[in-house]
DNA sequence: ACAACCGACTGGTCAGACCACTTGACCACC
DNA sequence: GGTGGTCAAGTGGTCTGACCAGTCGGTTGT
């Protein structure tokens, strides 16, 4: 018996959701004015509060501007959306987006050697032993989630060690987007399961805090799992 | 005489910076529950709709947690904030944080190679060109906000080249924290006015589609200012 | 032609009420 | 001792209707 906690959506999020798929998919156009909070009310069928807490929330990840006196009108979510948008930009309709999700797997590869040789700077000794038991319990791992899991929680550690607030907020925001995801890659990611080697060679830079052989072995972490994400995104795009 | 525009803060606006400031602080441990919406009306002197459009929106950026029925709790922000929230860490009640500023610095340092990279592979002559413009423009800027801000335009079209959503998300937060520091540190980056070399060669390498030449000139190009913003740090770090 | 004005519309705020949900205490039962 | 039922108090969720405070565009008077 699967049991799942039921969902209750607010009225304000899914105003909240509506709205911001609307904007995201251009329906709404940029510039463009939304109607006002009252006509939005009559036309949802609720209260102008709840209307207004929906408008302030998407005011907040800056996809609209909100004016006193003036009408709220459509910002462009290219220079105008944040990073914590990204996971609502991955999974958009139902589906996922082919092409944020390559963006996702680039950035991971190219930022995280960059996280690696912080972390050797400034991880030392201790660090390393953490990243050991996390490898360890990677080594004991056969689901491919769980597998994955572990892989967040060594990475969780390492962006800690780096020692960097930007890192450790690009990587949160990266985590949102990336996790909910996993189920559904666990599949794709089941060829990963097993190979440690990696993993422990990365720890031993950072134990040594060599920052240059962490780099460079954090690409070898990170590469594998890039390659069969990108491949399996080519499998989406051609059966298409 | 030098009149600014007024400020007109919406009580919710307030709210908001209060509780997000309190929560930033410390001064509500995580996992401890603020105090009810009525409460908070009540003590602020304001209407409980107000509270929760602020709170809605402290809820919006992860750091704290509203669930009906019961209690909105802290969160811990190290791990439940996003990019976003970078601009108000970066200023806090009043000043610098320089921790967070050594942050970004390195983040910028270590991650605007990677988009150049990118940036050359795909941007072509066309962006080459736009880059070229930028620099020209760059030449005859002697302010040294103005040449900052053309720098920003450089970058923008960099990100733009590097057709990465992730990237582009990136920058755009950082930018967002960047951007109104500018002034401030003017005068700081003086020396680097009139520098335009490495930009040109830079554009050059994304015009050849040379990615690591791409990559090594843009460490050129970030480096100087990388290195007077942190050895700016230092000295506010010393006189205190 | 121009400036001042004014009305219609927009977002901002308030008050008070009721609904939906969580929590914890208490109690009856097995 | 553990189970489940009941209940009251407190919390967030929502609604209503009113008024305040800005913006905008057309009208009016010069």
């Amino acid at each position: 018996m699967a049991l799942r906690p039921v969902t209750r959506r607010s009225v304000a999020d899914q105003v909240f959701d509506q709205v911001l798929d609307d904007v995201l998919d251009g329906e709404l156009a940029v510039g463009e004015p939304l109607p006002s909070e009252r006509r939005l009310a009559e036309v949802l069928g609720i209260s102008r509060p709840a209307v207004r807490e929906a408008l302030q929330r998407i005011a907040q990840t800056g996809l609209v501007e909100v004016r006193h006196g003036g009408a709220t009108t459509v910002r462009d979510f290219r220079t105008a959306a944040g990073l914590d948008l990204l996971p609502r930009l991955l999974v958009r309709t139902g589906g996922l987006d082919t092409a944020v999700a390559r963006s996702v797997i680039e950035a991971r590869a190219e930022v995280g050697p960059g996280i690696a040789a912080l972390a050797a700077q400034r991880g030392g000794p201790a660090l390393a032993h953490q990243l050991i038991d996390v490898v360890d319990a990677m080594g004991g791992a056969t689901d491919p989630v769980r597998w994955q899991q572990l892989a967040l929680d060594y990475w969780d550690l390492l962006v800690d060690g780096a020692e960097s607030i930007v890192y450790r907020l690009m990587f949160n925001s990266l985590r949102t987007a990336y996790e909910p995801a996993l189920p559904a890659l666990g599949a794709l990611l089941a060829a990963e399961v097993g190979q440690v080697e990696p993993y422990r060679l990365l720890a031993d830079a950072v134990r040594a805090g060599d920052a240059a052989t962490a780099r460079a072995a954090a690409a070898r972490v990170l590469t594998p799992t890039a390659e069969a994400l990108l491949a399996a995104l080519d499998a989406i795009g051609d059966e298409r």
